[in-house]
DNA sequence: AAATTATCCGAAACCGGTTTTGGTAATTCA
DNA sequence: TGAATTACCAAAACCGGTTTCGGATAATTT
C-alpha cells in the first residue's frame, strides 16, 4: 500500500541511491533522469518518510511546544494565533509542531528533556519565560536550540522575541498620569514569571519621569484572575486612599476591576480608570470596553519559528533578540481624572446612603415609561 | 555527545540486540541483564529515539490536529483545553500530538496527506466536521486512522465523539417555551458545518413536541460573529413580529444578541430572552451573563485521542462513536416572558418617544445624586 | 589515437533502532 | 550418562531513507 524509495527506483529500473539523489537535488544526476523521477514521484504519490530521512539526518524536523494548561491566564486568547505563526513560518522548512500539555512544573521539565532525548523535536519555543527559567537550564545541558517568548536574565546567549512591555507600561502610566491620576495602583501578574517585573518596571519608570513628589502607586502582585482583580480593587477602593487608576498587567484582572467599580455603582472610564494588557476578546464585550495593548501572537509566534528555524539550520547562527511595541487600544475604561483620592473616598462613602434615594427615582422612571 | 544504542551496548560489554530486547521486555533476557540494561539506561540517560524506532515499526508515535486558524468562531476557548485532553490521553501510549494550521480549505487537505504520507503522524482528529467532510474523504483513500470530533453522515464507519447538541438544543428551546416565550428565533452558524443541522434540528423537535399551533420560529444562517448577531437581531426586534427568545448556535452571536437587545434600550433576560452554546469565557463577563450549554472540551479532547489510541493499536478494533451531555449554565440573559412578540413590537416602537423624556430624568437623577 | 576529464549512476555503507535466526551453555529428562 | 530441552545472547537482516565510493561511458584535450 505505501509506496517506499525501494518502489519508486523498482518502478523506473534504477538504484533507489540515485532516486534519492535526484530529489534531493544533488549534481551528479542527469537532467532527464531528474525529471523522470519526479515525474514518477508525482504520479504515484511518493512522498519521502520523514521518520526515515530523520534517522540519517539526525533530525525530527518538529519543533516542541509545552504548555502548562492549569496556569488560566497564559493559555486562552494567546494560542490558537501563537500556534498559528510557529505553524506558518516553520512549514517553510518542512517542519511541525509537536504540541505538549503538563499538568505540573516538574512534569514540564521531564517533558522537554524526554521530547529531545527521544528526538521527537529538534528544538524548542519557551513562552512564559520565568527568572533563571529552569527549562533553559535543562535545555543548555542537551544543548537543545530554543527561542524564548519573553526575557530573562543572560539575555545575550538565548534567541528570543518579546514585546517591548516596559514601554508598553510606561506609555500606559503616562497615559494616566496626563489624564490627572495621581494615586495610582499596579496590579501585577504572576510573580515568578519574568514579563511581571518588566510591567512593573515600565510603571516605575514613567513615575520617575514625570514625578514632582505627588503621585502615589500602590503594588501588588499575582493578581491573575477576574476574581483577584475583583477583590483587590474592591479592597482598595473602599480604603481611604483609592487609587483613581488601575494599571493591570493582565487584561484579566482589569475586567475584575471593571467589576468592582461597577459593583460600588461608579463608572469605570469616569470615576476611576483601568488599562489592562494583552488584547483579550473579553475586553472588547466588557462595559465599557476595556483599554488596552493589543499583543499580535501571530508574530510573535511567527518570529520565535523563524529565529529556531535559524539555529536549527544554519551552523553557526548567531542567537538574536527582538523587541516590537504592542498597539495601544484606547477603549472606554480610562479617561481624565475626575475625582482625586479623597475626593472618591467621600464619593464611595456617601455613596450607600444615596442609593436608596436613587432607586427611587428608578422606580419612577421605570413606572412613567411602562406607561 | 548523544548517546545511542550501541553506546549502551559497548558500555555494558553485550551487543545491541540484547540491549533492545531487554528494555522491549522480551522474555529471552535473563532477568539480572534486564536490570543491568535498564540500570545503565537510567544511568546514562538514554532513551531510544523515536525516529529510529518508527522506522522499523513503521509508526511516527504522533497523532495530527489540524486548525483553520481563519474560522475565528471555532478556535478560541476550544482550543487549549482541547489539545490539553488529547495530549493527556495519547501522552499513556508515549504519542504527542503535531499542531499544524492551514489558511485554506485546500491546504488543510494537502496537509493531511502529507502528514500521513509522510509518516509525520499515525492518525488525526478531525474537529468541525463538515457534511460530506472532504478530509474524511482523503483519509479513506489512504487508509488513515481518525476520530471525529463532530457527526457527519456515515457515521457507523467512524469512530466518533460529540456533545449531544440536538438534545442541548431541545432543552434550550422548552426551556423558553416553558417562560412562555411563542416567537423564537434560531441563529445558525457556518451552514456547511454538521453541527449546524444538529443545534437547528433540537429547536424543531422541541417546537413540535410542544406545538400548539402558536408557536412562530424564524431560522437564520452563518450568523457567527458578534457583528453577525447584532446586525440579525437589530432587524429582527425592529420588525412588526419580533422574537422574544433567540436561540443561539454560537455564544459569540449570542453576545452579539444581547447587544443589540441593549441598544434598543430593553433589558436582556427581560425583555427578550437569549441562549447560547458554548460557554466561552466572555459570555460569563457579558451583562447581563449569558445561559449557555458549557462544553468540556478537555473531556472532549481525552476522548477522541482515546479513541484514536484503539484505532492505531488494537488491530481489529472496532470504531466507536460516544454522545455526551453539555451542562446548561442558567445565567442571566434569559427568563419568563414579559411581553409577547405584538406588545414587544410596540413598545420598542414607543421606545424612541420615550427616551427623550428618559433622558430628562436621568439627568435629574444624576443631579440629585451629585451632591 | 591515446590520455584525461566529466558525467552519470550502481553498489554499498550507514543512520539507530527492532526482530529474526542460530548457536552455545546450562538444565532437564530418559 | 547421553539426548533433548531450555535459557540466553551474539550476529545478522531489516526498516526506508541518505550519502559515499568507485566504475563505466562519453566527451574533451593533447
Amino acid at each position: 500500500m505505501k509506496i517506499t524509495i525501494q518502489d519508486l527506483a523498482d518502478h523506473l529500473g534504477i538504484s533507489k541511491g540515485t532516486v534519492s539523489r535526484a530529489l534531493r537535488g544533488y549534481a551528479d544526476v542527469s537532467a532527464s533522469t531528474v525529471e523522470r523521477v519526479q515525474q514518477a514521484a508525482k504520479e504515484l504519490g511518493y512522498q519521502p518518510s520523514a521518520v526515515a530521512q530523520g534517522i540519517k539526518t539526525g533530525l525530527a524536523r518538529s519543533v516542541g511546544l509545552i504548555l502548562l494548561p492549569k496556569s488560566r491566564a497564559a493559555s486562552r486568547p494567546f494560542l490558537m494565533q501563537f500556534i498559528n505563526g510557529i505553524s506558518t513560518s516553520i512549514a517553510k522548512h518542512g517542519y511541525t509542531l509537536t504540541v505538549a500539555t503538563a499538568q505540573s512544573d516538574a512534569e514540564m521539565l521531564e517533558l522537554h528533556r524526554d521530547l529531545f532525548v527521544q528526538r521527537k523535536v529538534d528544538g524548542f519555543i519557551l513562552p512564559r519565560t520565568m527568572h533563571n527559567d529552569p527549562r533553559i537550564q535543562i535545555l543548555d545541558q542537551l544543548k537543545a536550540p530554543l527561542v524564548l517568548y519573553g526575557q530573562t536574565e543572560n539575555l545575550t546567549q538565548y534567541s528570543w522575541f518579546d514585546i517591548n512591555q516596559v514601554e508598553c507600561f510606561r506609555r500606559a502610566t503616562t497615559r494616566l498620569l496626563d489624564f490627572g491620576h495621581r494615586h495610582l495602583a499596579f496590579l501585577g501578574g504572576d510573580a515568578p514569571l519574568f514579563y511581571n517585573s518588566l510591567r512593573r518596571k515600565g510603571v516605575e519608570f514613567s513615575i520617575r519621569e514625570f514625578d514632582r513628589g505627588e503621585v502615589q502607586l500602590k503594588v501588588f502582585e499575582n493578581i491573575t484572575t477576574v476574581a483577584d482583580g475583583l477583590e483587590c480593587a474592591l479592597r482598595l477602593l473602599q480604603s481611604s486612599q483609592p487609587p483613581t487608576g488601575f494599571l493591570c498587567a493582565l487584561d484579566l484582572s482589569a475586567l475584575g476591576v471593571i467589576r468592582a467599580i461597577k459593583q460600588l455603582e461608579l463608572i469605570p472610564g469616569e470615576h476611576v480608570s483601568v488599562i489592562g494588557y494583552e488584547g483579550i476578546p473579553e475586553g472588547e464585550f466588557s462595559e465599557p470596553s476595556l483599554t488596552t495593548f493589543e499583543v499580535d501572537q501571530y508574530e510573535a509566534g511567527f518570529q520565535c519559528g523563524v529565529k529556531l528555524m535559524q539555529l536549527i539550520h544554519e551552523k553557526g547562527a548567531k542567537v538574536t533578540g527582538t523587541l516590537t511595541m504592542a498597539a495601544l487600544l484606547e477603549r472606554g475604561s480610562d479617561g481624565p481624572v475626575r475625582f482625586n483620592s479623597s475626593e472618591l473616598a467621600t464619593f464611595i462613602r456617601n455613596r450607600k446612603r444615596l442609593l436608596s434615594s436613587q432607586e427611587k427615582l428608578h422606580r419612577m422612571t421605570e413606572k412613567s415609561l411602562r406607561n
